[in-house]
DNA sequence: GCCTAATCGAGACGGTACGTCATGTCTTTAG
DNA sequence: CTAAAGACATGACGTACCGTCTCGATTAGGC
C-alpha cells in the first residue's frame, strides 16, 4: 500500500494520487485504506518516515569538518531527486495549504529530523571549534545550513550547485567559530 | 473577484477556495471566471502580483548596510503573516504539487522578484564593500540571505527570531566581503 | 431516465435497480438524477404515474354491469404482468418497508387511483341498482372488489382465475343491491 | 437472536435491520448468524413462524357463524398492529421485491396458513350451510374473506373498520350459501 | 433611438473522487 | 473446537466541484 502510494506520487503527481487510485493499484479496497489511514497525506507520511530517516542521516566523519559539511549538503540536495524526496516535497507543499498536514508532518517527521540535524551538526561543529555549542546556537546553525539549499529547491525550483553549497558550509563554520 | 479569492483563501484556506465559492462570493457566474482565468491558481497569481511586489520591495538605505539588511529580513518574515503573504505561501505550496503552478509562479512572480532582490542586495553589498559584486555572486548571496528565513517559515512553520536574522545578515556580509 | 429505471426494474428487479445503474443505463451523471429525484423510489413513482393511470382506467360501459365488472377485474389482474404493473408491485412492496415510500405512493398515486375507482364503480353500481350509492358505501365496495384480486397476487403470488373474478363481481353487486 | 431481529425491525424498520445490527444487538459475531441463516429474511421468517401461527389461528365456535367470522376478521386486522404482524408485513413487502423471499415466505409460512384458513373457514361454512364445501370453493371463499382486509391494510395503509368487516363477512356467507 | 452583438447571471450537464456503510468471506485469538 | 472479534474485497450510497454547455436578460455601440 505504501509502495502503491509512493509509486503513484512519483509517476502521476500529488493531485492524481487519489485514495481510489492507491486502492486499485494495491489491489485493495478503499475501506481497507480508511481503516488504517485517514487521508492520503497520512499514507504518504508513513511512506516517508522509513525512507527519509536514512536518506537524511548524518554520515560518520570522513574528512575535514568542511568536507563533511559540503558532502552532507550535497546529499540533502540529491535527496529531493529521489522518490522519498519527492514525497517529502509534496508533503511540504501540502503542509503550506493545510494546517493539519503541517502539524502531522511536523510531529511525524520534522521534529525528529531536526533532532538528528542538531546532533549531526553539533558534533561536527565540536570537531571544528573544539567545544560543543549550546542548543540555541546549533538550532540557528541548522537554519543557516539547510535554509539556502531548501530555498533553492523549494522556492526557486532550481538545482543545488557547488558554489552555493561551499558558500553555505563556509558561512556556517565561520558563524560557529564566531 | 480577486478580493473574493483573497478573502476566501485567508478565511478558509486553499482547499476550500473553490471556483464555485469565489463565483458565489463575488456574485458572478462561474463561466465569467473561466473567461478570464483558467484556474484558481491563476486568480491567486493575479492577486499576488500587485500586493507582493510592494511588500517585498527593498527600502532606500536608512542606516548601516547591516541594519538595512536585518530590517529587510524582518520585513520578509512579517510578510508571511499578511494576506498577500498567505497567498504567496499557498502558491508556493501548490507549486510543489503541480508543475504548471510552479512554472506559472516562477514566470509570473518569482523571476521578477529575484531581479528585485539581486538589485537590492547588490546595491547594499556595494555600499558595504565598495564595489559591485558580479551577478553569480549576488545570486549566491540572495540564497544565503533568504534561505534561512524561508526555511524557518515554510519548513519548520516557526516564527523568525532576531538571532536568526542577525546571524544571517552577518553571514551574508562576511561572505560578500570575502 | 424514467425508461432506464423501468427497464432495469423489469429486467433485474428492485434491489438491482440502483441509482448508479440507472445513471449508467441512461448515459447520464448520477448528480443529474439527484437533481430531479431524491431516491429511486421517487423515480419509479414518476414512471408509474403516467403508465398506470391509463392501465387501471375504468372503461366505458360495454355490456351488463356484471360483464363490465368482471372485465375490469381481469384488466386489473393482467396489469400486474405488464411493466407498469411490476413497478407498481415493487413500490407497493417497498411501501411496506418504508414509511416515506408509503406516504409518497399514497399521495402520488393511490389517492388519485382511489378516486378513479370510486367514480368508476359508483357509476357502474348506479347503472345496476338505479341509484348512486353514497361515498362510504362506494369505498367499501371498492375494497370488496379489489381486495381479493390483490390478495391473490400480492400475498399468494398466484394468478387471478375466472372463478374468483366472477365470485367477487357477484358479491359486490349483491352487496350493492343491498 | 430472533428477539434481536424482531426488536430491531419493530424499532427501526426493515431497512435498518441489518445483519451487523442484529449481531451487535445480540452480542454475537456476524459469522455465527451466517452459520444458521443465510439472510435477514431467513431470520425474520424463523421469528415469524411461531408467533403468527397462533395469532392467526381460527378460534373455536363461540357464537353464530357470522359473529365468529367478523371476530376472526377483526383479529386478522389487529394482528398487523402487533410485532409479529409487522414482521409479516415486512416479509410480505420484501417478497414483492425478491423472488427468493417470495418463495421462502410461501413455503415457510403462507401455504400452512392457507391450510389453516381453509380448514377454519370450511368448518364455519359447514356450520352455516349444513354441508362442507369442496376445496376449490373454500379457496375462493378464503380469498373473498381475507382480500378486502389485506387490501385495506397493505395497499391503502388504512385501518380496518367494522363496516368493511361486516360487509365482507356477509358477502362470504352469502356466496357460501350460494 | 434602434438594433445587433457581446457579455453577464444562472444553473443543468457528464464526470471523478470523496468518505461511509453493509455485504458475505476469511483469518486470528481465547476460552 | 467453537465463537467473539474484526480484517478484507466489493459495490452502492449521497455529496462536492470540476470544466463545459446552453439559456434568457441586459447592456453597449454602430448605424
Amino acid at each position: 500500500m505504501l509502495n502503491a502510494a509512493d509509486d503513484l506520487l512519483v509517476e502521476q503527481g500529488f493531485a492524481a494520487t487519489t485514495i481510489e487510485g492507491i486502492a486499485t493499484r494495491a489491489g485493495v479496497a478503499k475501506q481497507t485504506i480508511y481503516r488504517w489511514w485517514k487521508s492520503k497525506v497520512d499514507i504518504l507520511l508513513d511512506a516517508l518516515a522509513d525512507d527519509a530517516r536514512e536518506a537524511l542521516a548524518w554520515a560518520e566523519p570522513a574528512g575535514t569538518p568542511s568536507e563533511d559539511l559540503t558532502a552532507h549538503l550535497h546529499r540533502v540536495g540529491a535527496f529531493f531527486g529521489e522518490p522519498a524526496g519527492q514525497v517529502f516535497q509534496a508533503l511540504l507543499g501540502h503542509a503550506q495549504l493545510d494546517k493539519d498536514t503541517a502539524v502531522a508532518l511536523r510531529e511525524g517527521f520534522l521534529l525528529e529530523q531536526r533532532e538528528r540535524d542538531a546532533a549531526g551538526l553539533g558534533a561536527l561543529v565540536e570537531r571544528h571549534v573544539g567545544e560543543a555549542p549550546d542548543r540555541e546556537t546549533v538550532d540557528r546553525l541548522v537554519d543557516l545550513l539547510l535554509g539556502p539549499v531548501h530555498y533553492r529547491i523549494l522556492v526557486l525550483g532550481g538545482p543545488v550547485d557547488d558554489a552555493l553549497v561551499e558558500a553555505t558550509a563556509r558561512a556556517v563554520l565561520e558563524e560557529a567559530a564566531g
